[in-house]
DNA sequence: GAAGGTATCGGCACTGAGTGTCAAAAGACA
DNA sequence: TGTCTTTTGACACTCAGTGCCGATACCTTC
């Protein structure tokens, strides 16, 4: 076994601890001294496995990014752009079995609770990142540039659009809503750059 | 005179003062007391003026909100759905002559923050509300419908991705990129609403 | 089995945002 | 002068988040 003094508890208990409390009492009613001791953990010990208290409704978002990555990585370099995009999208949101309750509650948090609302934003820079570097890898510019950047936001935007008609109608299926608002997407594929102006001006004219 | 003591200072003179500080120091370094102090009133007195630290950076964004509802309002019944937004889009953020270098600090300050640019989300939400309210009308949906709230959040993400080029690269033209970035969209716009399905399954077969 | 190493734990004290309460201040008006 | 009205700001409080540091608990080594 690893040497020191072992964990007391896991990121993952920790996590269900707070969720059931959050379910229970809200997220705002619930303090952080509220989780930690249900958790029977010290109120310090808590944010060494989170950073925030909002940090906890995420899970380990960084692992799911990873999974986005290596999905968008797999698709055929002949699939069209936003074919493979809305592909990647469905599969990063597809639950398992019986998951879907669950699953509603915690985004269901995630929308409608402000604070959460406005962390959600810096959350969803790491995913828009993801999508950009590969935008940017098939169509030959930089992660950075306008029109990877672009679609990633657009994207993104029609996924949360997705959820929150997902969240408001409880019979709908979050699979066709992805698909519908992701293919809405891809016009103007092929129009010029305009932030690219000042480059496109000295080496391609 | 109305009765009653009169107030200190007003809401734009506290925005400027505390812009000010938030320029020189930045924003996260920067203490509500810190302002208060350097306006010369009350911490309390502050948040009588402004909800949070964070607001001030929105200065009236209900007005300009407002500013967008009439311009939307004022677009031809005869012009295309998407035409219309991007004009609206274009003069919402065109800028009197001279204001672009505080525009460029002020857009700086709330999308490279990540406090206010978790915040901003919040303020985000009022925006699509008017987009998607002016959407529904014109397709004959109603706001909440997916449509307009789909159309209305890749507006939304479509400016604020030519926000963020705009301010990587100083050269660049806002308009031109708000224009792009709008004009990219439209696509799918007669296709059948999965939202829509119990409601349409009932009254429309 | 004692000693030393190492990682986690958790208490304490602190900062800073935001809120409720309430008395004092400062003007208008009769 | 007295009353009414509104704003002000002091005080005390809650809660999130952080730095610090000794205590704790398990390991390995001798």
């Amino acid at each position: 076994m690893r040497p020191g003094r072992p964990a007391v508890t896991s990121r993952g208990e920790l996590e269900l601890v707070a969720l059931e409390l959050f379910a229970e009492r809200g997220f705002e009613a619930t303090t952080v001294d509220d989780v930690a001791e249900a958790a029977g953990i010290g109120r310090r010990t808590f944010f060494r496995y989170f950073r925030s208290k909002n940090d906890v409704v995420w899970g380990d978002f960084d692992a799911s990014l990873e999974q986005l990555r290596t999905g968008l990585a797999g698709v055929p370099a002949t699939t069209p752009l936003i074919e493979g995009l809305r592909g990647a999208v469905l599969a990063f949101n597809a639950l398992p079995e019986g998951a879907e309750p669950q699953h509603r509650v915690r985004m269901a948090m995630v929308l409608h609770t402000p604070a959460l609302q406005a962390h959600s934003t810096l959350r969803y820079a790491g995913w828009r990142d993801v999508v950009a570097e590969h935008v940017a890898a098939r169509t030959g510019a930089r992660a950075g540039d306008f029109r990877p950047q672009l679609l990633a936001h657009q994207v993104l935007a029609s996924c949360v659009a997705a959820y929150e008609q997902w969240l408001a109608h409880p019979g709908s299926s979050l699979p066709d809503l992805l698909e519908v608002a992701v293919g809405t997407l891809g016009g103007g594929g092929t129009a010029p750059d305009p932030s690219s102006r000042e480059r496109t001006e000295v080496t391609a004219r």
